[in-house]
RNA sequence: GCGACCAUAGUGUAAUGGUUAACACGGGAGUCUGUGGAACUCCAGGUACGGGUUCAAUCCCCGUUGGUCGCCCCA
């Protein structure tokens, strides 16, 4: 038997429709704050990749599925969704339209890493990206977007963590400083985080070993090393964010997993979720597009994973039920049959959800498979009605019937639908 | 990439080194040939894959694949 891939999912209903829900759900709030959809492809050049994430990151090092292509390309699913739009606004930025650009995506992103709840290598992110600004109100915009859109799919009790990285100076400044405190320290350290002090001393922040954080309580905070400027925009986020109904906390441990992220950071979590907990995340990449080429253009986003939410959702109780069927036809033998084929076409052109039963079965037996799928009505046909003109059109609920007419049956569908 | 645990009908569970692998729910049909949800009867469907030990393996061993949970990292 030919099984799907590791770490890889099929979706049927209900899960499917939970992913569509969630997807109407981005696309009327991310309208409403002025932002449009951007398709861009599944696959990339390679080195657009390894460029933008950075090349000592886990995701570069060893989770990318790349291949060659025909004519010997070196092309890569796409781990994230940044970097990609961040490509297609310096190939041809006239079609961004004005500044600041807001597009958001929704799409399957893929990373070589071992499956676990919440974790998949082809998983679900929507993400918006604003290109173009560095004003502050612009990053509390976006965080109470993410905010919002979370709170308008129901979740509840969440943790919004939020931090500066300043900005390239400030981080080379503050890099070295760790280095000096963590090789003090360096016989506390866990095997991992001794090489972590070299590669990039950032991430022992991230390590869930007890002598590891018990080393780092007193550890520089990049906070203290960034310089006036990037101090002054995490303090007017911060004022903007005040305008805001959003808790937060300023985590000045935060650190996310990309390399191109500048001044502010943020992340927001559920505990509800065990390891895997991190619901959405983003931050600011000011000097990205400039490091590619492009003319100097700030920008900043977020993205979350829809596995995630659905799980949140579960947790918490709000997963959507499954859409049910309106109205089922049932019929009294196989001359009516026809007749009720034409009224199932007739409710549907009405934009009423409809079925019937395919095999002949008594009348009793499609009644039944009525009540299994949970519809709300039942409409019979057999030659009485065929000769009268009348239906028997029945509540499934109060178990009332009454015969109607053609006319009256659709309108009553459409009234209670 | 590392470690631990796990793998039996669609789902959840049972059982045994030896005739036919059991039960519940779910699915289908009927009892009831023009009226559903109950009850009863019947039907379909299973030991992940590949090796090994053995007279005999679903059971024991190894490998593969997949899942779960940690680590790492992140969505």
């Amino acid at each position: 038997m030919i099984k799907k891939p590791r770490g890889t999912q099929d979706f049927l209903p209900p899960k499917s429709e939970e992913i569509a829900y969630l997807e109407e759900k981005a696309a009327e709030l991310f309208k409403r704050y002025g932002y449009g959809r951007m398709i861009t492809p599944i696959f990339e050049s390679t080195d657009l990749f390894t460029r933008s994430i950075g090349e000592t990151t886990d995701i570069v090092s060893k989770e990318m599925y790349t291949f060659n292509d025909k004519k010997g390309r070196s092309l890569t699913l796409r781990p994230e969704g940044t970097a990609p739009i961040v490509r297609a606004y310096i190939e041809d930025p006239s079609s961004f339209g004005l500044l600041p650009a807001k597009v958001y995506y929704i799409g399957q992103m893929f990373r070589y890493e071992r499956p676990q709840a919440g974790r998949y290598r082809e998983f679900w992110q929507i993400g918006v990206e604003a290109i173009g600004s560095s004003d502050a109100v612009l990053d509390a915009e976006i965080i109470d977007l993410l905010m919002s859109y979370l709170e308008e799919v129901g979740l509840i009790n969440l943790d919004l963590k939020i931090n500066s990285m300043g900005c390239k100076n400030d981080r080379a400044k503050y890099s070295e400083q760790l280095k000096d405190y963590l090789r003090s320290k360096k016989a506390d350290l866990c095997k991992d985080c001794r090489q972590r002090v070299e590669v990039n001393p950032l991430r022992v922040f991230d390590c869930k070993n007890k002598d590891c954080q018990m080393s780092i309580t007193n550890a520089p905070k990049i906070i203290d090393y960034i310089c006036k400027d990037c101090n002054g925009h995490f303090e007017k986020v911060k004022g903007y964010l005040g305008a805001t109904s959003i808790k937060y906390k300023v985590e000045s441990r935060l650190v996310r997993g990309f390399d191109y992220y500048t001044r502010t950071v943020f992340e927001v979590a559920s505990s509800e979720l065990g390891a895997q907990d991190a619901l959405g995340g983003g931050g600011r990449y000011d000097n990205l597009i400039a490091d590619y080429g492009g003319d100097s253009t700030p920008a900043i986003g977020f993205a979350f994973g829809l596995e995630r939410i659905i799980l949140a959702r579960q947790k918490q109780g709000k997963s959507k039920r499954p859409t049910k069927l309106h109205l089922w036809i049932s019929y009294i033998d196989e001359e009516s049959k026809k007749e009720a084929f034409k009224l199932l076409l007739l409710m549907r052109k009405n934009n009423i959800s409809a079925d019937m039963s395919l095999d002949y079965k008594n009348l009793k037996a499609q009644l039944r498979q009525a009540d299994k799928r949970d519809v709300g009505y039942s409409l019979v046909i057999g030659p009485d009605e065929i000769a009268s003109g009348k239906y028997a059109l029945k509540d499934m609920n109060t178990k009332e019937q009454q015969s109607l007419c053609i006319d009256e049956i659709v309108r009553r569908m459409k009234d209670e639908g």
